[in-house]
DNA sequence: GGTCACCGATGACGTTTGTCATCGAGAACT
DNA sequence: AGTTCTCGATGACAAACGTCATCGGTGACC
């Protein structure tokens, strides 16, 4: 165990940021070097460092997690990003997994579990959780086109249609028909059922 | 300091609940006797062990944290309570407050901040994180009826009213008339916005 | 070059909502 | 005893919403 594994740990909740990184630090083969408290800087903490594993929270302000990991696999190749988060959606994994990523773990596992996991990144290896990866599978992809993503997601605040055509630049006509597909393939009553489903899914 | 103080550690989060149980373990005058993943747990814990602070997680399955120290405040009356959540809504800290809770932080303060709240509490004194405080005093009480307040919440699935009123067992007429009183209270102009406005004062 | 999917739009139609006035019963407070 | 509030309901009306058929334009793919 010649050099430390050098770990970036972004979170943008102080409390468990600071209780994870000294536990990382327990382990006399890992050492935390950097801590960001969201994406824009575990970027630049990241980069400036030099770390080999970036331990990420997937819901962070300005860049989330899967966006730090894009721009980490571009700016930084040898670093490995893992993911950690409350709530694993399907979709989520998917994109993640696409983003270069290649631990992905939800904070209910086991401390022991980040620590191997920081490991086998480290080494070139990935994992991820059993349990979310079933659901991915069982999930499938999102029949969602990029645009009906778009307008369903802009629906989400409980906002009239008028308000989404303006804000998407868009006509209310065509907005009613993007959502009247979103619900017919997500099998909504209504565009706030279809809106909690894609939720649930990680769609939008 | 003869005896440390013991501590409850209730959270979901399995990595979230040794990281911060270890963290306090660290302080020579707090000793993390018992943990719990949910509320009921987290009451025979709490009474077995006869600990003198519980820290709670606001969001947990089958009890919240505010359940909890309702429960807490009649079945171990020395207990003191503290309440630590992600999502800081103004009416949670009143439903806490209420409950007996004497302690309530988000996750994004500080370590040494959560150590100090655990002493204060335990020592009778109270603590609520002043940003909190501020926005709980700003949004003011709930403008809800009890009623307004249940229709509204089975309306937050984006179901239709017809099935809202079938789970209400309420005419839809009615539903209807409730929630449109919700939607004049809230400012919302229709009943997913007011879920979401609902939502984010912690009415619902 | 034809097919197909996605984007954007329009118009018509029927249904679901939100609004409002109004009613009656019970409970609480003055 | 009267006022006020909540609960529950009804009916009528207008606006918002969801559905469908249809159109033109673009880019991808075979």
């Amino acid at each position: 165990m010649s050099t430390p594994i050098r770990i970036l740990l972004a979170d943008d909740e102080h409390l468990i940021r600071t209780a994870l990184a000294q536990m990382l630090d327990l382990e006399d083969d890992l050492t935390v070097v950097a801590e960001a408290v969201d994406g824009e800087h575990a970027v630049t903490a990241a980069v400036k460092y030099e770390v080999d594993v970036a331990v990420l929270d997937l819901q962070m302000p300005k860049l989330d997690g899967i966006a730090v990991a894009e721009r980490l696999t571009e700016l930084l190749p040898g670093c490995g990003c893992v993911i950690v988060t409350s709530h694993g959606r399907p979709g989520h994994l998917k994109r993640a997994l696409a983003a270069g990523v290649r631990g992905f773990l939800p904070k209910t596992t086991s401390a022991v579990t980040l620590a191997a996991v920081v490991r086998t990144v480290h080494e070139g290896g990935r994992h991820v959780d059993p349990e979310l990866a079933a659901e991915a599978i069982a999930a499938g992809d999102s029949p969602l086109t990029p645009r009906e993503a778009d307008v369903l997601e802009l629906a989400a605040t409980g906002a009239p249609i008028d308000d989404i055509a303006a804000r998407a630049s868009l006509s209310p006509g065509t907005v009613r028909n993007y959502l009247s597909n979103a619900m017919m393939k997500l099998d909504a009553a209504n565009r706030h059922e279809a809106v909690a489903i894609a939720r649930r899914m990680g769609w939008i």
